[in-house]
Formats: structure tokens, C-alpha cells, sequence
DNA sequence: TTGAAAGCGGTACCAA
DNA sequence: TTGGTACCGCTTTCAA
């Protein structure tokens, strides 16, 4: 039921099967009439004869022939109407609620979002990217995993509108929608100090990450703040994972001289934190960044630095469609604030080694 | 600092600001040099006197010229290679995972993925899938939400092919990757009822939503196969978020005659019914349909019936890129079993009015 | 009712 | 090093 596709343009007919998908020409061959006709019937367009008509579909149907909505678009002088969207992991809630917010306001400005994972990895994040150019995206909104943005002015060609989510840009100037991380990581630290902790732990992300390093400080400002040292020992930077997480915060619990509270850099670290918390019935004090579903209903309801990401992505997009709108302002750089969230794990008391009992000071 | 783009092939200039983007062409003018010239300064071709592509980069900056993809994909024969995916909600964790799988999939044979939320509405499905065919998705995974795809096939020029996910299509043939819905349904209420329970709860989406009715059927074949009564006013369609969800158990749980325990259609009317569950300090049993993150982590870790999204997913996008690739068999079903994992939640006995002690006799 | 030809905005080949 | 011209696959205009 092969049809071979004629070569057009006067060429010698090749005898070989031609591979190459079929068009409304070789659909008007096949039918035995002019383009136009082809292209009235595709479209639905009234004033064709029936009988005629129904040639035409006949050969659409042999030739299994698909509009080329490229070539479509191009005559019709229609963009696209597309933004993409770089993000590390889909499947975290956190970017799970940003690319929903994002994809909704998106849809009322008339677009659709193309999502690409770059999953922490930057190489991935500029492949990723690239694709995205490639595909014409009229704007990108990225959550940054790589540390040199330059390729994205790289070529004049393409002079797309970017807008930097949850993390800044690295080397390139741009629009970015950052969350207080430092001060958000501080209060969230200051809160477990004033019940009384001194050995409190930091587990989170690498340190290429922008947003830990910065939570980090947070932590570190906190300790300093209050004339606490700080002990290496208990600040673990490398655990992207929630089985990582877990597997630290376990070593942690298990020191000589354990922290006596946990200060978790986002949802993924809280989620490992709490479990080992859990598996190691271990009476910690828990402050976790990001906050996230369920935290209330544990048995120890999780406390938490919260914010809003659906504000922070709203944010974004909004700068990105006015840029795409012709806003010329400079680079603008948006601070989403954090919001301290007391639930029951933060204020737990450490135990007091010298008899002091704090929870009965601090319950008045 | 406005440049009146000329109007070419022989028309009178306009002295009207032209509002059309500028082109290559336009380019080529103002810089004074052809537009093969342009072509070649903006795809860094290598060959181009430095002195003359610092006159075209001036161009390219005072015009904001951007290439234009459409065009540039066209004449190289370049197909987009998207596909599309339309979904309930993606800030649904559930529904994330399948995104981030389905991406993940489409990535390793080289498509991007472009997202819309169909918000569970069949209009705005209609909607947002036509838009997608519009941007020229090669195929297109959909969670259904409308009733009536015949859409999808109503234009002979796009012959979109289509696997749904999660639901069946409805009104027309085509492939379809599916949880085994009554069965699982069936087999959480059976667990409920040899652990005593004779009243049982059904919190579920809106009867419009195929999963709902199915799992509501395997409700009512469990308590058929037991003999049990099916009490219509312990059935709850249509709650279909996690506040309703919560309402509508709150509603059972204070009934003259309240359930002894809750079956919960999916992930968000389970977090819906613990809430209330938790907020009233209930003692009822809960199985729940779809598993969840922390549903081991709870007070009384949640019995669920669960199953694999991302295996479903990944089902559903090789299904698709199958048929990209030229898969001509008849429309595939295929069915993603599911696991009763039993928790804690759901083997909690109901009270015993007649002092029967079920929890003895079930504990041994 | 049907068709011929121009052109959407680029790229490719070949000539200058 | 630079430019002319055909052409990607479709829609549009105008004529037959």
C-alpha cells in the first residue's frame, strides 16, 4: 500500500521510497487536482464539490498527509505563542506548584509553556535550554542550575526575554524572582536558638546550588548573631535527595555530640530530616525551609519557613509578558518574602544537660 | 530612537509606525548589505568581514531584531518536535510525577513537552488541546476531562495521534493507558471489610470523572461480595479538592448513624479526609486510593491502594512515541495494576456495639 | 467550482 | 568576502 511520492521540480523520479513525509502537493497529485483544492478541503473551506472532496480525502488518507502547521504558521504570520520553562524537578511540589501557577498565567496572556527538566545538572540545563530556543519560545523562565549564563545571549540571533526564578542569574544580567533566603534561613535559625538550642544542624543542597549557599549563610549569620560557634561538623551541603537527606541527618543524630535541632534547607531535606527524625525516634528540635503538605498533620507538626510559590512564579511570569510586552526597564530583581510558620518541631527544648529545664522556663 | 521599517516589494512607504517585527530584510537594509550577509553574521557563519558584521550587529540592536524561528525551522526541514500534554492539575503530586516522567521520556527521543492544565473542565480542554494542535504537536497525551473527543479527529488535516492517560477517550478509538480502577477500588473496601467494617465511606470526584465512577463501582462490588448494604448516603461524589474533600467526611462523620471507616477515591480527597479525620479525632479506619508522600510519616501511617504514575506514564509516552514512529496495530488499553500497602489506617477495627472484640479476634 | 502565482521569513547553493 | 536566487509547505489573491 506503499505510495511512492513523486520528486517534484522537474528532477528524475527517484526509484528509491521517498521517506520524506507527504504535502499537500503530493495529496493534489495523488487526487489529481490543483493545491488549492487540497488546501480548501483541509481547512474546511466551503465551495468545494463534494465528489472532488472526497478524492481528496481519500489520497489524505493513503498518504496518511498531516498539515505542516510550521509552514501553516509562517504564511499565517502566527507566532507561536510559546514561553519555556526550565526547571530542575517537576515531581517536587515546590516546581510542581510554580509550573502550574506559571502555565496558568500563561494561558491568559494566550501561551503555552514548554517545560524542560534540567535536573540540577547544568550541561542538561544548557541542552535543555538550547531546545528551547531552537523550538522559538518567545521567553524563558528558568530556574538556574548552571553557573554561567552567558550562552544565553551568546547568539544576537535570538535575543530571547529571560526571567530567572528561585535562584539568580550567573555572569549575565537579567530580570530574577528570589525568595529571602538568607533572611528566611536566619529567622527560621534565630527561632530554634531562642528555645534554647545550641547545637543546631544545617542539612541541605550542594554547594553550587545559589539558594543553599545563601540559606547557609542565614544559618551561619544566626549562630553568629548569637554568639554561637559554628560547628562544621553539623552543616551537611550535599543532599539534593530525600534518601540523602535521611541518610545525613542520621549521621548527624548519631555523632558523639548530636545537635539537638535540625534546621532543614528545603522540602526534599526536610522530608529525609523528618524521616530519620522518625526512624531514630530522636527527640530534635525541626525547622525546615519551604513548607509543604502533610507538615501540620505529622505527629510532631513540622514548623517551617514558608512563602507563597505560587507568588514567586506569578511574579515572574508577569515580568516576563511585560517584557515580552516591550517593558524596558532595567534588570529587576524581585525579593519574595518568607514568613516564619510555628507548628509544634521547632518549639521543642533541647534537654538540658545541667539540669536547667528550659521547656518548663519557655512554657512559663 | 524608532526605525520606520520600509515597506518592500514596491509599496509605497508608510508613514505610519509599522508595527510589524522586523526581518531579516529589514536588517539587511539599514545595515546596507544583503541578506545572505545577515543570515550570515546571526548564525555565526564564519566568512564575514569584522567590519561589516559590526555594521549588521548595530542593525540587529537598534531594530531588537529576533529570528524568526518559524521560518528558519521551515526552510531547514525542521519539525518542532513537540509533543503535548494536557492535564487535570499539575500542582496534583500525581499528576507532577507523570509530567516529570512523560518529560523524561520525550527528552530521550529528543521532543519537548509543552504542558496545559485542562483544570477538569471540558470546555477549557477543548480548548487548551486545540491550541496545542495549533503549535503543531506531533502527538498529544491527554487526561481527559470532557466527555467527547471526537474533536480531536474532527480535522482530516491533523491526524494528531493521541494516547490517553489516567481515563479512557471518549466517543472514539484510541490508545489508552489506565489504573485498574475497580479492582483496586475493590480490594481497599474488601481490606476495610474483613477488618469489620459493615459502614464504609466513599469520598470521590464528581461522577462526570471516569476514574470516580470506576472506583465507586469496585466500592459497591466489595460490599456486594460481602452482602453488605450499599448506604447511598455514605457515597460522596464530588469533591474533587482537598477543602471538599475534607467538608464532605467532616458531613459523614457526624451522621446520626456515622461510617466506622472511609475509602477516599484518590490522593486529594485522602488528605481532604484525614484532615477531618484528624480535626474531629476520629477513630475510623481510611484506605485510601492513590498513595502519597508522608502517608507512612502520619500519626496512624495511611493504608493505601497504590500503584506506579510513573510507570503509567512512561506506558502511556512510549505507547505515543511507538506510534510516532510509525506503530500501525489497533488502539492499545493498556492496564497499570494496582498494591493494596497496608499501613496501619486501615486496619484499625470498628467500635463493637455488641461488645464483639474484633480487634482481638483480628490481631490473633 | 477550481487553479495559477505570489509570498510568509528564513537558508542553501552557486556565482561574482 | 559578498550577493542573487531558488525554495521549505502552506495560505492568499485574483483570474479562469
Amino acid at each position: 500500500m506503499d505510495i511512492t511520492l513523486a520528486s517534484h521540480r522537474g528532477e528524475i523520479p527517484s526509484t528509491v521510497q521517498v521517506v520524506r513525509k507527504p504535502t499537500m502537493r503530493d495529496v493534489a497529485d495523488v487526487a489529481g487536482v490543483s493545491l488549492k483544492t487540497v488546501s480548501r478541503v483541509v481547512n474546511m473551506e466551503p465551495g468545494v464539490d463534494d465528489h472532488t472532496a472526497a478524492r481528496v480525502e481519500g489520497a489524505i488518507a493513503r498518504l496518511a498527509y498531516r498539515r505542516n502547521e510550521v509552514a501553516r504558521n509562517l504564511r499565517k504570520g502566527i507566532s507561536l505563542a510559546l514561553i519555556g520553562l526550565v526547571i530542575e524537578d517537576l515531581a517536587n511540589p515546590f516546581y510542581a506548584t510554580v509550573a502550574r501557577t506559571i502555565e496558568d498565567v500563561a494561558r491568559r496572556h494566550g501561551y503555552a509553556v514548554v517545560m524542560a527538566s534540567s535536573g540540577e545538572d547544568p550541561e542538561r540545563e544548557r541542552e535543555v535550554t538550547t531546545g528551547l530556543l531552537q523550538r522559538g519560545v518567545q521567553g524563558l523562565l528558568i530556574v538556574p542550575a548552571g553557573s554561567d549564563h552567558r550562552y544565553l545571549y551568546a547568539d544576537r540571533a535570538m535575543r530571547t526575554k529571560a526571567v530567572f526564578l528561585d535562584r539568580p542569574p550567573a555572569l549575565v544580567e537579567a530580570d530574577s524572582v528570589v525568595l529571602d533566603n538568607i533572611v528566611g534561613a536566619r529567622r527560621g535559625v534565630e527561632h530554634l536558638i531562642a528555645h534554647g538550642h545550641r547545637r543546631i544542624a544545617f542539612v541541605g543542597d550542594p554547594p553550587m546550588v545559589q539558594t543553599s549557599v545563601e540559606r547557609a549563610e542565614g544559618y551561619r549569620q544566626a549562630l553568629k548573631g548569637a554568639g554561637l560557634p559554628v560547628d562544621e561538623a553539623l552543616v551537611r551541603l550535599g543532599t539534593p535527595r530525600v534518601d540523602l537527606a535521611e541518610a545525613s541527618t542520621r549521621q548527624l543524630l548519631a555523632l558523639q555530640d548530636p545537635p539537638t535541632a535540625i534546621f532543614a534547607q528545603n522540602n526534599r531535606n526536610s522530608v529525609g530530616a523528618l524521616r530519620a527524625i522518625r526512624a531514630l525516634d530522636a527527640r530534635v528540635a525541626f525547622v525546615g525551609f519551604d513548607d509543604f503538605e502533610l507538615a501540620d498533620m505529622l505527629p510532631v507538626p513540622a514548623t517551617v519557613v514558608g512563602h507563597d510559590p505560587a507568588e514567586m512564579a506569578r511574579a515572574a511570569a508577569e515580568l516576563l509578558f511585560g517584557r515580552l510586552a516591550g517593558d524596558q526597564r532595567p534588570p529587576q530583581r524581585i525579593v519574595i518574602p518568607t514568613k516564619l510558620i510555628a507548628r509544634g518541631s521547632g518549639e521543642i527544648v533541647p534537654p538540658s544537660p545541667r539540669g536547667v529545664d528550659f521547656s518548663r522556663r519557655l512554657r512559663r
